[in-house]
DNA sequence: GTCTATATCCAGATAGAC
DNA sequence: GTCTATCTGGATATAGAC
């Protein structure tokens, strides 16, 4: 497809490229130290060693930043997915996805309120970034159907408890496990409510 | 106490804390209407009739004013607590509290957002304001505790589940009632689960 | 692709006259 | 208690030289 490119277009395309991705990265290290609003372009240049007004060479304004970033949480989350091992038990699987995603939350505070709450004024993700979004509640869905779980209310209740294990641990205790530790506690009960119950407690 | 003040005194104290309160609506008003970061001192002096600069005879500075919505909010907060029947039911308990929790939340994300998460950059409550926000959770706890609730990972998973309907309630469907719909029955999970099975489900 | 220069607008906060 | 005037600094974004 650019093999008719001069083989120079390609490394400046190549370039290009490399320097975007320094951008995003200084721009992770930015949301990651001050939280997702304290993403400045001025700051941004700064830390590249770059006049602000370069930035618009590579990316068109703020918001088109803040989309990049939400396209690649939304991958990596994407790619955690698939990585969860298939099991006979469904309170094993339950286990393993609640862990991925309090655990994707608790990595990175500032990637988790991009990504699931409205915290940017004004941003909307584009097209191609919202049908990440998507493939993200997707998978999510298809994971819980696969266990038998395809009730939309079934789906909703897992899907609050879990944020809310990891809105907790990111709100009130965001260097430790608090949240963390119920995790097991957490599916037990869900499973048990789900499925029916296996062991009643006391 | 001011029986030995003049009474012109008076009047002017009264007019100031009307005023004051004026503004603290405008200010209620506007982040209902924006967003919590939406709170803008010189927008505020503009829907208020009045000079940006004028504000500062009322509140020190824009914190201020994010600290008196804070304490606000709790107060009210604990004010719809103090409003929960007693009953012999303890799940009957839960579903007023999770109900009040997520309505609260509902009724203004605003407040919820000032109250519960950490969105305005650089704001810390004063100490009086967090002591308010210190006896919510204090209520909280020991209504749990009466319903024989007393083992710290019940409270926080319990406060992890409504926090969760709650998050997901505004950033999935703030005008309806989707995940409000699902409080009853995310009572049921989490009291067969602290309490034992009452009726298994299939 | 990067720069200088600039436009435009916004923010919170202070000094001091009235 | 409210105003005018001002300070200081921040932001995103554009035009055009090199």
């Amino acid at each position: 497809m650019h093999s008719a490119e001069p083989r120079h277009r390609d490394r400046r395309r190549a370039r290009h490229e490399a320097t975007k991705q320094e951008i995003l990265d200084a721009a992770w290290a930015m949301v990651r130290a001050g939280g997702l609003n304290a993403l400045s372009l001025r700051a941004l240049a700064h830390d590249l060693d770059m006049e602000p007004q370069s930035l618009y060479t590579y990316f068109p304004s703020k918001h088109a930043v803040y989309d990049h970033l939400f396209a690649a949480g939304n991958r990596e989350l994407l790619d955690r997915f698939q990585r969860v091992e298939t099991s006979d038990d469904p309170r094993h699987v339950l286990g393993q996805i609640a862990h991925l995603f309090v655990s994707f939350a608790a990595d990175e505070p500032a990637r988790y309120e991009l990504l699931f709450m409205r915290t940017v004024p004004d941003f909307e993700p584009s097209p191609e970034s919202y049908a990440l979004a998507v493939d993200v509640v997707s998978q999510a869905r298809s994971a819980l159907a696969a266990l038998g779980l395809d009730d939309d209310a079934d789906f909703d209740m897992w899907t609050a408890l879990v944020a809310g294990l990891a809105s907790q641990q990111l709100a009130n205790d965001p260097h430790g496990d608090r949240y963390i530790r119920l995790i097991d506690d957490a599916v037990t009960m869900f499973a048990d409510h789900v499925f029916g119950t296996r062991v009643p407690r006391s």
